[in-house]
RNA sequence: GGCGGCGUAGCCAAGUGGCUAAGGCAGAGGACUGCAAAUCCUUUAUUCCCCGGUUCGAAUCCGGGCGCCGCCUCCA
């Protein structure tokens, strides 16, 4: 079946045609590494990482960029504030962006491009722009002269004109409109900087994604995705810049998540309203910041709240403990063979739920129905799953949930408990076993509360009593 | 001023012309259990912000209100 996506460019959804068949090219606008990324921050990071893995479980052969913003104003006050190198600024958030991100569950991508790493492209980039006729210079900075390039505005849905008439920049008179932005800045004092036939500078913002993209994906390219803050002035600069210099078009479809808000606002860090995700991995189950934000469609706004991520949290809960009963039950002598109508009826669902999924997906990546497909599912397996269930069908409905999972990525997760003591625990599983069978309760559940505190909670089954850490 | 989005149960959220308006959380009642935990069963919107219109038929299309949010500046 074929994927439709939300195209920014035309504002519809459109069939997913990819450039060389059986492959997919994605860049993802990363973050600027001045400081820790907030949850507002995570939630493309999360959905994108989403998309690219429905494209695997698609059978795709992705190709996922996702750059680091390494030099620019915010790393460098940053830097004068901590005292340090714009490098050692990078280096540290880098770090942390990886240590949250991994946290979060999000996979990997292909390359992680840094800005300062490629000024040679950048440079090179410009320099066709310039001789293009695209671009001039001012005192050491090069702009980017937005009325030779026909289409302005088109990412947007805006025309030069609407752009200007409510802009609410002050005019730097040295730049022919206002719209047009830098390319290349001049270096002051104490800044880092790069030799470039316009004198020593760096780069603007825009012309690293231009860059940086076109170098690891290609022109034209699949997917380009962001957050909607960036449709304009970046993405719309990012066009400008590619198609100008290229001749050819940039990107096929573009994709832009809408925001998180928090108290009906949205969450950023000028305003100062962020929880980081750092703070918020301390506070709620990491694979809940996950589901969290798989709950809304990617294109509709959510609102953060504990409220929320608590019942988050419940339902995550239900999900792990119906595939935790799974493989439970899968670890019990019970027979193999699907017999009864229900064992035929519960094989089915396994291909339902991965209909129903891909289905889902397929259509924008409907993340919310596609969940909602999963709870279908357990719900309806529940009373078989407490009846006679046999391998077979629990095996099959493993998979097909495990398949699922491949790409919400919200059953596994790491214990994030010390290391216990199996023999101990076990031990006072038997010890609280003995006082049952003597009607001792006083002594069992003492014994049951004294485990609660370690972290491990009992449950009794009619095949015993088995354990889980919480 | 220009451009865009949103308003569905206590909360979250699918659904965009037609079977009984998905799914989750929370709540209530019950089953199981020594009590729990886990699980199961039952239950929670005659109605989709409001008012008109189109239609045999609208949460879904059209017009007009009301409320909320965002972009046009660095921002995911």
């Amino acid at each position: 079946m074929a994927i439709y996506l939300f195209n920014t460019l035309n504002r519809r959804k459109e069939e997913f045609i990819p450039v060389s068949s059986g492959k997919v090219g994605m860049y993802v606008c990363g973050p600027t590494v001045y400081n820790y990324f907030h949850i507002g921050n995570a939630r493309p990071f999360i959905v994108f990482d989403v998309f690219r893995r429905y494209f695997e479980f698609k059978g795709f052969d992705v190709t996922y960029v996702e750059n680091f913003t390494d030099v620019d104003d915010k790393i460098i006050n940053r830097a004068r504030e901590l005292g340090v190198s714009t490098n050692e600024v990078a280096e540290r958030y880098i770090k942390a962006y990886f240590e949250d991100a991994d946290a979060l569950g999000i996979k990997r991508a292909s390359v992680y491009p840094r800005a300062t790493e490629h000024i040679g492209e950048i440079v090179n980039l410009i320099q066709v722009l310039m001789d293009k006729g695209f671009a001039y210079v001012v005192d050491g900075d090069v702009y980017y002269d937005v009325m030779k390039f026909d289409g302005y505005g088109r990412l947007s849905g805006q025309s030069i004109e609407q752009l200007q008439s409510g802009a609410r920049i002050e005019v730097d008179t040295r730049k022919k409109s206002p719209l047009d932005f830098a390319l290349w800045k001049a270096t002051k004092e104490g800044e880092p900087f790069w030799d470039s036939p316009w004198g020593r500078g760096r780069p603007g913002w825009h012309i690293e994604c231009s860059a940086m993209s076109m170098k690891y994906l290609g022109v034209p390219f699949d997917i380009h995705c962001g957050g909607s803050d960036l449709i304009f002035p970046h993405h719309e600069n990012e066009i400008a810049q590619s198609e100008a210099a290229t001749g050819r078009k940039f990107v096929n479809y573009w994709l832009h998540n809408a925001y998180l808000l928090i108290d009906q606002e949205k969450m950023s860090k000028s305003l100062g309203n962020f929880l980081t995700a750092r703070e918020a991995l301390k506070r709620y189950r990491p694979m809940a910041i996950r589901l969290f934000m798989l709950s809304a469609h990617y294109r509709s706004p959510i609102n953060f709240s504990d409220e929320l991520l608590r019942s988050v949290e419940s339902s995550l809960q239900r999900l792990q403990n119906f595939f935790y009963n799974i493989e439970d039950m899968l670890s019990r002598d019970i027979m193999v063979e699907p017999r009864s109508k229900e064992d035929f009826t519960s094989l089915e669902l396994a291909d339902t739920l991965l209909n129903e999924f891909s289905s889902a997906m397929d259509d924008d990546f409907n993340t919310p129905k596609a969940v909602a497909a999963v709870f279908s599912t357990i719900r309806e397996l529940g009373p078989y799953l407490s009846s006679n269930p046999k391998k077979t069908v629990l095996q099959k409905l493993r998979e097909a949930l495990l398949s699922v999972n491949t790409v919400l990525g919200i059953f596994e997760e790491k214990s994030k408990s010390k290391d216990l003591d199996v023999q101990e625990i076990e031990r006072l599983i038997r010890e609280r076993e003995e006082a049952r069978k003597n009607k001792n309760w006083e002594v069992a559940d003492e014994i049951r509360e004294r485990l609660r505190e370690m972290g491990v909670v009992l449950e009794d089954t009619k095949f015993g009593t088995r354990w889980k850490v919480v």
